[in-house]
DNA sequence: TCTAATCTTGACAAAATTAGTAGGGTATTA
DNA sequence: TAATACCCTACTAATTTTGTCAAGATTAGA
């Protein structure tokens, strides 16, 4: 599996945030009861994202969670390599563990999956999904 | 991390069949050696491969492991979904843990990314890889 | 000022998965 | 018939994931 529940809450949880954008903070129990994501672990993974300048936080009552930037400045793979680490394909790729280093070929097809996956993680913005979002809303009503 | 050593080293080894595809079996040991595999673990995995029909075997003295059928006819898929079980973006894509259902957004890229994925796996055949070695050593002598 | 709401931090723990190890059993053939 | 090689199951170690918990710092508003 690509990605662990670490990736899934904190990009449903940073698409929450863009979906609020300027709109004042967001507090942690909000956006953990309305996705069912345990609340102290959403806050590790917020806290992460924070470290990483996706966003700021207000501290005290009314306080909450905001993003940093402007959705369309944040994509899907900025979220998911701060919550996750580097996304990859096969971890030889990045610790050369393979022995065979030039002349492997399972490589070429680990490399052709990670672009991939790359491809479409750093061309998808915040903004982009929001969009989408709101396409789905307009089919379903 | 989408793919684990199990994936790794069995599309390593199945490739090594392909390569010896028509000129008898090859032993546990030559393959575990020379890709620096524990042979136990590999002798696990070239198990699973011969349940999912994908290699045979001969016993004893001079036996070994063999391809079931034409490396043109194996798919990258294939092998990594016998070892690794259903290879997915995210497992919320199969057990359908989000409860948003049809209005989740995170959902689409993930299943973007799923659909690249396999679009890769399931059209490269073991023979394609074969092709591209020869390449590869063409290239570096 | 007091207090409740909120984020902050770091340690801890349970559960699951991965990555092996070990060893006896079975079939084949030189 | 002995050596070779696959077969099978159980066990273990290491790592990662998925949380939990508690004490503290900050702030808005009554
Ligand atoms: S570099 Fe990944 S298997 Fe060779
Ligand atoms: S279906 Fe995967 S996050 Fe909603």
């Amino acid at each position: 599996m690509l990605l662990s529940t670490k990736g899934r809450y904190g990009l449903k949880a940073s698409l929450e945030l863009a979906f609020f954008y300027g709109k004042g903070p967001l507090n942690l129990k909000s956006i953990s009861e309305k996705y069912n994501i345990p609340e102290s672990y959403l806050e590790q993974l917020l806290s992460k994202l924070k470290k990483s300048g996706y966003i700021d936080t207000i501290r005290g009552k009314q306080g909450g969670y905001l993003l940093a930037k402007e959705p369309k400045d944040i994509t899907v793979g900025m979220i998911l390599r701060a919550l996750e680490g580097e996304i990859t394909s096969s971890d030889c790729l990045k610790n050369d563990k393979c022995g065979e280093e030039n002349t492997c070929v399972t490589r070429i097809i680990f490399e052709d999956i990670e672009k991939s996956i790359n491809n479409i993680i750093d061309n998808t913005t915040l903004e982009d999904m929001i969009h989408k979002r709101k396409q789905i809303y307009k089919e379903a009503h």
